[in-house]
DNA sequence: CATCGGTACAAAATCGTTTTTGATGCTCAC
DNA sequence: GTGAGCATCAAAAACGATTTTGTACCGATG
C-alpha cells in the first residue's frame, strides 16, 4: 500500500495525506483522523527510501569496526554497538554496521557510506593522533562523534575515558604495595589513549620518585598475543618487574598465560591490572583486577551527541572525559607480598 | 556530485552515463572509457538512495536479536553477526541490525524493517515451533533465512545445527563413563533446537536402556542464572545425578560456579558438558568440554542463501543440518571415576 | 532504392515520498 | 462589496537515480 492508493482511497490527494500523518497544521483535525485511520486499516507504512530521497536523510548512522582485532567479536565494540543501539530506539535511526580489513580499507568504507549517503553520520572509535578519518570527514562536513579524542584543530563530538587516570592510579596502587619496578604492557603507539595511559604511568613514577623506567614500557598489539609477547620481553630483563600494568584486559589475560607457563603466580609473584573490565576479566584465573570502563554507556551516549551534530548542533562543547573505575580482584596481589 | 552534473560535464545524457557506468552494452566502448574518468575525477558516488527508490530494492538485509538475552553482548549473536558482515563483504549488500525488547516488540520491528522497505530480507536465529516471525514473513513474501528450522509448512532458508547430536553424544560420553544418573539443563523449552536436544537425549537414554529420567531435565533461560538455579533444582533430588548436559555454554559456567559454591568438585563430583563452544569456554575453571557449533560460518552461509531467495531463487532445498563436534576439556571427567 | 537491422545515444517515464506553490471558499473589517 | 486574511485542500515540482521508449545514423541486403 502506497501514499497515493491510500489518497485515491481517502479521496484526498498524496499531499494532503502525507502532511496530514506528518502532522502538519494545514490540515483539518478530522481529516488527520480519517487519515489515521485509514492508514492503521490498510496497514500503511511509508516508504523509508523515499522519504529518505526527498528529504535528502539517510536516516541512519554507520559504525566501522575498525582493524586489527575489529569483527564483532572485540567485546569493547560489542558493549559500544550495544549502547548505541539503545539510543536509537525510539529515534527513525538505523543502525548500520561494517568490519574495515585495514586502515586502507577502513577509508574506502567511509567514503562509500557517506558518498553514497548511506549514513547521516558515523562513530568511530580508537581515535589516532592525526587521525586520517577525522580529517576525512570534517573537510567533507559529515557528522560524526569518536570514542576517543584526537588532536584535530576544528572541534568535534567525543568522549574519553581517561587513561591518564588509568596508568597513574595502577602505578600508585602497585607502588603502595611495595613494587618499585612496575612493567607497562601498552596498547599500540599510535592510538591517542595508548599515548594518555603511557602520559599517566609517566607521571606517577614523577610523583612518586620511582627509578627510570623506560625499558619497562613495551606496546604492540590489543589481544592475548601482545600479552603473552609483553611478558617474555619484560622478563628477559636484568632486573625484571615484580608489577604489570597493561593496556587492555586481553592483554592481561594474555599476560597472566604466558607468566604462569613460565611457572609464576600472578599476584604472588608478579601483580597484574588491566583496564576495562571486560566480562571475561571476572573468568580469568586469577580474576583481574582491571579499571571498569562503561562503554556501554558511552556508546548511547556517542551515538545522543551525534543526533545532536546531525540536527545541526555545533559540535563546540560535545565533549566529554570520563573517569574509569577500578575493579578490584585478584590478580594485583591485594596487600600482599612482591617477590 | 550528481549524475545530471556529471553527464553535463561530459556532454552526454543521464542515461547514457548511468548505462556506462552499469555496464550495459549500447554504450561505446570510448565512451564509458571517458564516463569512468571523469567519474574517477569529481568523484561520483551514486546516490543510494536514489537507485534503491528507483530499482525498488534495499540492498540491506535486517538481523534482529532476540530477547530475552538479546543484546550484543550474546556471543552468539555476535559470532553470526561477524559471518554475516563477512558475506556481505564485496557485495553491495549492507548489514542493519537491531536488538528487539520483547517477542512483540520484535514483530513490530519486523513489519517496519519490511513494510518501510528498509531491507530486502532478514536473518533471525533461536526458531520455535510455530514461529510466529516465519508465519509473518512467509504470509508476507519476504525473503528470509534463519538459524534453526522449524515446523512451518511451507520450505524457507534455515541452517541448523544438529542439537540432536548433541544429547544423544553426550549421554553415551558420559554413560560410557559409568554414569548412570544424567541431569540436562535445558535451554527454553520453546527454542525449536531445545527440543532437538531433548529428543537426543531420550533416545540415547532408550537406546542404551537408562533408567527413568524425567525428573533430571529441567529447563528456563539461557544464560548463567539458568545454570545454577537448574543445579540447585537437580542437586535437590533424592537421587541426584552424577552429571550434567548444558544446553549451552553460559548454562554450563553457571552450573559449574554453583556447584563450586556447594562445595562440589566439578569433573571429580560431577561431570559437565556444554554446548556451542563459545570463546568463554577455554576460560572456565575447569576448562568446559562442550560441543563446537561453527556458528560464524553458519551466519556467513545464511547470508549467502538468503541473497539467493533475494534474487529469486526457491527456497527449495536451502535447508542444511550441521554436525556439531565434540571439542574434549577438563570439565567432563574424562574416563575418571563417577562420584 | 527502399528497407531492414544494429549501434549509440537521448528523451521521457518512473520509483514514492515531501515540499512548495496554488487554488478555493469563507469570514470579517472597513 | 471588496479585499485581506485564514483555513483547508490540491496540483505540481523535486529528490537522483534506473528503465523504457524513441531516434538518428549507417551499412548491408535484396
Amino acid at each position: 500500500m502506497d501514499l497515493r492508493s491510500l489518497a485515491r482511497e481517502l479521496g484526498l490527494s498524496t499531499s494532503t495525506v502525507s502532511r496530514a500523518l506528518n502532522g502538519y497544521h494545514d490540515v483539518k483535525e478530522e481529516t488527520r483522523k480519517r487519515v489515521f485511520e485509514a492508514a492503521e486499516k490498510f496497514g500503511y507504512e511509508a516508504s523509508a527510501v523515499a522519504r529518505r530521497l526527498r528529504s535528502r536523510k539517510a536516516e541512519a548512522i554507520g559504525v566501522i569496526l575498525t582493524p586489527p582485532q575489529s569483527q564483532f567479536a572485540d567485546p569493547f565494540f560489542l558493549e559500544l554497538l550495544t549502547g548505541i543501539d539503545e539510543a536509537l530506539t525510539g529515534t527513525p535511526f538505523h543502525l548500520l554496521v561494517t568490519a574495515a580489513h585495514d586502515k586502507k580499507d577502513e577509508l574506502e568504507r567511509i567514503r562509500r557510506l557517506v558518498g553514497g549517503r548511506r549514513v547521516d553520520g558515523l562513530i568511530f572509535a580508537r581515535t589516532e593522533a592525526d587521525d586520517p578519518r577525522i580529517a576525512l570527514l570534517q573537510q567533507q562536513g559529515t557528522p560524526f562523534a569518536t570514542m576517543g579524542r584526537s588532536n584535530a584543530e576544528q572541534p568535534f563530538a567525543w568522549i574519553d575515558i581517561d587513561h591518564r587516570v588509568v596508568g597513574e592510579e595502577a602505578v600508585r596502587r602497585l607502588a603502595g604495595f611495595g613494587h618499585r619496578r612496575i612493567g607497562l604492557i601498552n596498547t599500540p603507539a599510535h592510538l591517542m589513549y595508548s599515548h594518555h595511559c603511557r602520559q599517566g604511568y609517566d607521571r606517577a613514577h614523577r610523583d612518586l620518585g620511582l627509578p627510570a623506567h623506560d625499558d619497562l614500557v613495551v606496546d604492540g598489539g590489543l589481544d592475548r598475543e601482545a600479552g603473552r609477547h609483553g611478558v617474555d620481553r619484560l622478563l628477559a630483563l636484568a632486573d625484571p618487574p615484580s608489577a604489570l600494568i597493561c593496556g587492555n584486559d586481553m592483554i592481561a589475560i594474555g599476560a597472566m598465560e604466558r607468566l604462569q607457563e613460565r611457572g609464576l603466580v600472578v599476584a604472588k609473584d608478579v601483580a597484574v591490572i588491566g583496564c576495562d573490565d571486560q566480562p571475561l576479566a571476572q573468568f580469568s584465573s586469577p580474576p583481574l583486577t582491571t579499571f571498569a570502563a562503561p562503554v556501554r554507556r558511552a556508546g548511547r551516549h556517542l551515538a545522543e551527541l551525534l543526533l545532536q551534530v546531525i540536527e545541526g548542533a555545533s559540535p563546540q562543547g560535545l565533549q566529554e572525559v570520563w573517569q574509569p573505575e577500578l575493579v578490584v580482584r585478584k590478580s594485583d596481589g591485594g596487600p600482599g607480598t612482591p617477590r
